[in-house]
Parts: C-alpha cells; structure tokens; sequence
DNA sequence: TAAACTTAATAAAATATTTTAAAAACAAGA
DNA sequence: TCTTGTTTTTAAAATATTTTATTAAGTTTA
C-alpha cells in the first residue's frame, strides 16, 4: 500500500459504502486528482469499481464508487466470558459462512487458547474460503487487553509467556488483531452504528458484565495503558458485595446480568410467580431467559431488569459529568431489552444529572445490537490494514 | 499571520522558551527550510531573535532561537467565586505589571461585569503599559462557559443578553478570550507544569469548590458542548447535603473547601483547640487560614483536610478507572496544602482503585501552584493567537 | 593530530500537491 | 428551447514542500 490515500479511500468506502470521488477528496482533504490517482490505482487492483452514477445535484452527475466486496474477506470472532462466535464477513459485512457458537468458558480455562485455534482453524476448513482472499483475523475478547503489545493480561493465557497474538498469528498463519469488546463494540457504533459522524460517545456493553467502550473526538479512546472505561468497577455503590475484581461496591456488583440471573434462580427457586420457571428449563442461559421474558411482558423480569436500570443510570450520570458526551449508547446482549432499560435508566439520570448536561445528551438503543461485537472485529481488521507486518 | 507555521513557531517557542530550527523543524513536522524560512520572517518582524548556540550532541553547534520576551504583552486574568487577579505578563511570565487582587463576589451580583471591565481598565491606565503591544486579554473564570459562543451562562452577565466576550471586547478595546478556570489551570500544567509533554492528565483544581482539567490526547479536553469535567457533581455521597448545584449527594459537598472553612468556624466557636482561633481574625481568608495552619502542623486542621483528601480520593479513583490517565495533578488554590492532601488521596486510591491501573497513574502536587491560572490566561490568549476577528 | 563520523545550515534539484483552466454533463428559469 | 449557473471530471500550470547535495562546524577515535 503506497499512498496513505489509498488506505483512507478503502477505509471510507467501507465504512460509508458508496462514494464520489469529490465526497472522497473533501472527507481526506486532499485535492480531486489525488483521490482520483488512488481510485484508479485501486481499481486496477481490483478492490474498488464503479457503481453508476448518483442523481444530480444541480450539476454533472458524480460517478459512484465502492469496494468491491468479495474481493477480500475477513474472520471476525467475538468472544465473551461464555460464547465465543466466529464468521467470515465480506466488505459488505455479508456472511460468507455460518455464524457458528461455540461455549468456551474463559475464566480459569488454560485451554481456551488453543480451543479458540482449533476452532476458528476448523470453521475455515468447513466451508470452502479461499483462504488466499483473507485479509486478516480480527478478535474482540474480554479482559485487559494490551493492543499494543497483543497480550491479554486475563484471559488466554499463551504457552511460555508468548503474546497473545503472536501466537495465534503463528497458529492461524493469517495476521491477526486483538481488542477488548467493549473497545470494539463501540467501534462497530462509531462506524455503522448511532455513533457513526459523531464526536463523543459512550457505549455501555450491557453483557454478563458491564463494559464500557469510549470514543473521544471521534475516535476510541483507549487511556494511558489502554485500559480506559473500566467503568464497572467504579466504587460507587454501598451494597459492599464483593467483586470478582476484589473490592467491594462495585457498579458491577449492581448491573451484572450475571448476579441478576442468579438472584432471579433463587427467587423462583422459592416460589416467585414468573415465566422465568419455565424458560429457566428452556435450552437458554439463564440471563437470556431474563430479557426474553422482559420483553414478553414478565412483571418479574421487568422489575429485575428495571433496577439494574436504575443503577446503571447512576453509573452513566458520573459518566455524563465528566465526559459530556452527546450521545450514550446502550449496546451488547442485555441491548435485546434496551427498551425495558432506557426508561429507568433516564429515571435515574434525571435524578442525579445537571440538567445543563442532560439536555444536549441523547440516551439511545443499539441498532447494531448484538451484531456489534463481530463487525467491530471486522472493522478492528480494516482500521489496521496493511501495518501488520 | 500569512503561514501555519510561522504560528505554530511562536507557540513552541513560547512554551519551550529556546529551540533550534531542526528542533522545531520535528516538532512542527515541517522540513527544516520551511522553518528556516518561517524564522527569518518571524526576526524581520522583531518577535524572534537568535539566542547563541547550544552545546554540540556530537555535530555542529545549533543555533538557538526565542522568543523577543518584550516584542508583546499579554493581560492575565484569574477569577474564583470571590477574588479576581489581574496582571500584565510577558512572552516568558515576567510581570510586567504588579498582581492586582481584587475582592469581586460573583454570585447573584449584576455589578460584576462592569466592575471587571472597570478593573482592567484601571490596571492598564495606572501601569504606564504601552496598550498597542497588548496581544489580548485571557480571563478564566468559574462557571459554565462556552467558549464558541464567548458566553458565561452561571455568572458576569451582560446588558441585553450580548456574549460576554463580545461585551468585553467593545469595553476594552483589545481581544478578549474567555474560559473555565479549571481548564486553564489544566492547560498551564500541560504547557508549562507537570503535564508538560504528558497525553492524558487529569488536573484537579482545588479551590472553593473542586474543579476539573481534563488533559485528552495531549489536549484540552471539552466534551460535546464544552462542560466536560463537571467531576464536583458526580452523585457519589451518601450525606444527603443539598449542594449548590440543587442535587443531593455531590462530591462537592464533600470536598469544598468553602464547606470545611465553615465547619472549622463553627467547631472552633465550640471550643476547639487550634491555630484556627488566632488565625481565623487575622486578615485573611477562612480556607487560608486552614490551609496555613495546616502547613504548619495544626493536628485539628490537618485532620479537617485529610478527610477533604480522603473524599477526593474515593472521586479520583472513579476517574482513574474511567479514564485511565497518567498523571493526576492536585492544583488550584489547595495545591498549598498538597503535600498534605496527597497521603489521605493516595489512600483512598489504594482501597478504590483496581492495582493494574493505579500502578500506572502518577499522583502529584502542582509546581506551578497559585499561578496556574493566571498562566493558562495567558497561554489561552497565545493558543488562540490571531484567530480573533 | 589527522581521519572518520556527527550534526547543522544552506542552496539546488526533485517531487508532491494544489490551483487553475477547460470541458463535460446536468438543472432550472426565462 | 436556449441561456445561465452548477457540479464533476480531466488536463495543464503553478506552487508548495521535501529531498538531496554541499558546505560548515564540531566530536571522537586511532
């Protein structure tokens, strides 16, 4: 890749599909005949092409231009505690294979790296891909994850101390890139999502656990060491719960679907009227069975799912007082039920927010949903083009 | 101001004081000829001039340039709640007028701009200062301020509701930059104090309230409509204390050092033994005071600012996790006491924060101290240089 | 103490990039 | 329908910027 134009061209044609070449020139501020050279380049390549002509504008009709999507693929994996789910995606975030799930518990798991290999080698095996086309393989995983470094300081551990994704770069012979969820969910916001054209953005990955993924002046912000929007272990509640993180009072001690599934196991357990006893037997984790019933109208869910609401909304106003963000973004799993949560989410903001805040501050749902997680690791693999070595 | 350059010369040297064309040809990204180029403009004009040759790395001797300390003169302007000081600077902080502090309460006072304007004034009239090498005026001030805008919406209101800095700068005749003075101490910590060099910094401003600097990416963070670091009304206690701001359960409740000044008042007419009695008359006010007797041993007053220190602590920590940053500088008024602050904050952090992030956050005390702001008055005005109408 | 290696400053050449100009394609109003 | 004003595209010219080469000045090593 000779011209960093070339790169900013394919990373604007895949973010906003369609392009004119003077849309183009003005989003990498350099002038027309640049931006032309580098589509030319490109489409000799066989990357990009042409896809017609959009309407006028009150002139010449632009000609439009745009990937060309199955020109290359990616393996997008999304991983959390639990579930780990692997796709090949085109340029246009179309499967190329089936979105296979696989339960691979990370905690305490010394095995989990090699089942991750195992898997992601055997999902590429079992459909036919060409491998040759793939770009790359992006992977969104819980824990400290230190991108720069491609090390995870939590979760998968590698043998003798190698990194992270050196290993699984050596493993899978493709090159690789790893993030935190949170981070690349928020990601697949700023770029497909609510978060698309704007500036500062905080997206809640409402999952087991709760995660919080930052983009500042329109881009991931990821701090000091990269560990920025460690949002759940703020000490903010009084409850003195002990944390998985070793300390008490944790916001994560109040909003974990996790906690909350297992306090709703122990009240119907004890007799509590609610769908949850028969979706409980269902073939169903047990916080998914919590936010089907929500959204069925269960009164019991919806109560569990309103407090965690509730505190999380008091999270999200410290949020709100010191970044002064314009948008927030309710994303992740728990997203299926964002429409039981954003109304005591709001209760709470309005409680403990300074209206001066409030009001230019927009409480949203993710669209994007639970897909966030596997087309932030695409994006993870787009935004790094070809600075692997 | 025909190039970019020539501009982006005058703030390094205005920061760095001393810098050798390759020096500023890195810092600038620009090629050395470019810059050469810039510098002899910049010495036609008088603002630049050489300033002998710095010793060998092993090659020949750079020649170094700086700034002409007197080419131009810049009025510094720091308000708080209750005080406003007024000094004319020049390009190296040299006074060239005499710190001016006047008793000027904002609150609920429609007097205040005006006495302001007035002020300003008198200051320039009874210094014999050249008005026609005045650059600007750089005022911060508490509240919430819009900078685009140039309005202060919580004090200095105007006559029929024109923007502050418009108003201003009718009334004095010279260019007038506003802004919040937590941020401005935060931009004179990263210009010239401890954030110096620094990405992510976080600058407590203690004074009558707590305020917050946030340093982002090397920059000025602001958030989405300019209120970003309202960290003194995160909901965080569990006191109850109704603040200012109409919201129970502010950090700043906790943290105030206005509140602790009357809690000491009032506990001294008790009966309490302390410095605090004898220095509660002298000519000076009561958080001073506090302040002062702590510094000299008094157990009572460091036990009232050890509990403030504790307080903040447990706020810091939620920014730590938040944003992850390296720094943590305690500013502002309270940066007097800071020494003293800094063991009950460093506590706090122990028991709040996760141990891989606090492992890579420096806590310090401001150098820069008291002066901050009227330094990040100043250096607001040489950031915003030539960018007025 | 001279040769070899550094770094800095300047001038000349080469390259990169933008600006301008012109042509093509289209819309809207007279 | 023709004219005028837009916008896009391409080519040519002008400008901006960097690269290279050269000279100068100094340090280090043999």
């Amino acid at each position: 890749m000779r011209s960093g134009i070339e790169k900013q061209v394919i990373q604007y044609l895949y973010t906003d599909r369609e392009l004119s070449c003077s849309a183009l020139s003005e989003r990498i501020e350099k002038s027309v005949p640049m931006v032309m050279h580098a589509l030319n380049q490109l489409m000799k390549r066989g990357w990009v092409c042409s896809t017609g002509y959009a309407p006028s504008t009150g002139g010449r009709k632009p000609l439009l231009y745009s990937l060309v999507p199955e020109a290359q693929y990616i393996v997008a994996v999304a991983m959390d505690q639990l579930f780990t789910r692997i796709q090949v995606l085109d340029w246009l975030h179309r499967p190329i294979t089936q979105l296979e799930t696989l339960a691979l518990p990370l905690h305490d798991n010394e095995q989990a790296t090699d089942i991750l290999v195992q898997a992601i080698h055997k999902h590429l095996h079992a459909s036919s891909v060409n491998v040759s086309k793939i770009l790359g393989v992006g992977i969104g995983m819980p824990g400290f994850v230190h991108i720069q470094k491609g090390v995870n300081y939590t979760f998968l551990p590698t043998p003798n101390g190698e990194s992270l994704r050196a290993y699984l770069q050596k493993q899978l012979q493709l090159p690789v890139l790893i993030d935190n969820d949170s981070s690349l969910i928020a990601l697949a916001e700023l770029r497909f999502g609510m978060a698309k054209n704007r500036k500062h953005v905080m997206v809640i990955n409402i999952g087991w656990g709760t995660g919080l993924g930052m983009i500042v002046n329109g881009t991931l912000f990821r701090g000091h060491t990269g560990y920025a929007g460690e949002f759940s272990h703020i000490p903010i509640s009084e409850n003195k719960i002990l944390c998985e993180c070793g300390k008490r009072g944790c916001l994560e001690t109040e909003t974990s679907l996790l906690l909350l599934a297992e306090k709703a196991k122990e009240e119907i357990r004890q007799g509590k009227v609610s769908q949850l006893s028969t979706l409980f037997k269902a073939n169903m984790h047990a916080v998914d069975a919590v936010l089907e019933a929500a959204n069925n109208g269960d009164e019991y869910a919806i109560e569990l799912l309103s407090d965690v609401g509730y505190k999380l909304g008091k999270g999200i106003a410290i949020l709100i007082h010191i970044m002064n963000p314009e948008l927030i973004v309710l994303s992740g799993r728990g997203a299926k039920a964002g429409k039981i949560l954003l109304a005591p989410v709001q209760h709470a903001l309005n409680k403990y927010c300074i209206p001066r805040l409030l009001e230019n501050t927009e409480i949203a749902v993710s669209k994007l949903g639970f897909e966030a997680s596997l087309i932030g690791a695409a994006n993870l693999v787009m935004e790094n083009l070809f600075e692997w070595n």
